[in-house]
DNA sequence: CGAGATTTGTTTCCTAGTCAACATGAAATG
DNA sequence: CATTTCATGTTGACTAGGAAACAAATCTCG
């Protein structure tokens, strides 16, 4: 019948891995009381703060609802606000105390990183980088809009 | 303050071509009434069917709680039925219905790889291949039980 | 044998994110 | 200008899965 196997597919081994470095991550960050999708958020306005809620939406590859409802959280907790921009527009902000929050989960990141691909030769850890990010930008995933 | 860069992360990168390759793969399979983790199940089954629960849970690297409601969706499907083993344990099937699903799913699992990772060098596949092997043995990730 | 310890599958609670419908404001077109 | 079109952010319904508390059955040893 040729039924190709499971594990042939890189997909499927990517998921897994992802599933499992993102899991870890997400214990991590709990103890900051804060998720992996919150830490991306925050993370991207720290990049470049005073984002438009679509526009954080495209960079970080989810809804405009996902982004809405995780402002709503983000805003309760005190780390980010939400400025009026004009009629219906509105503009992201981190707040100080989410600002201050930024270096100690960007050391948690870099220990997840380490823990899992710290492992790899140098090279190992180049070319995967190389990889992805082939993929990345053949599929236009980062590309969408940096502005 | 040296605050590593977001995209400096291969963590990061990971997730986002694994949710991106995921995302895509699920819109596939919906045409067959299927979900991602629906269909990891039942492949998991056709290559060794009879399994219990828990090694399936450990197989997939999911908890006993998700496998037990995929279950309950899948038998909703007539697609796996539960099998009385004896006290509480019990055994996961396919049934012929499901089991004569696997080889289109399959065909798109297929497709989805080819669409994602058919643009890279044959070295290339080889060498993701290898990079995301080395990390899951590692990890110990697909390695739990496959007794 | 029998009382505690383990294992197994289920359930509840919670967080998360998509999709689609919506409301509201801005822009475009006649 | 008025009206249609479009873009923006929000909401509700739905699917998903983890964590932890449970119930039921089995094991383990004194």
């Amino acid at each position: 019948m040729s039924v190709s196997n499971l594990t042939d597919h890189l997909g499927y081994w990517l998921r897994m891995v992802s599933n499992a470095v993102s899991q870890d991550f997400a214990r991590k960050v709990a103890s900051e009381g804060v998720t992996v999708a919150e830490w991306v958020f925050m993370r991207a306005l720290f990049e470049k703060d005073e984002t438009a809620p679509t526009a954080l939406a495209a960079r970080m590859g989810m809804t405009r609802g996902a982004i809405s409802k995780l402002a709503d959280r983000l805003e309760a907790k005190g780390l980010v606000e939400r400025l009026e921009a004009g009629g219906r527009g509105q503009i992201l902000s981190l707040t100080p105390e989410g600002r201050s929050k930024v270096p100690a989960l960007a050391r948690m990141a870099d220990e997840n990183d380490a823990e899992y691909f710290g492992g790899l030769s140098r090279d190992d850890q180049a070319a995967l980088a190389r990889l992805l990010g082939s993929l990345v930008e053949r599929r236009g995933l980062g590309t969408i809009p940096l502005d």
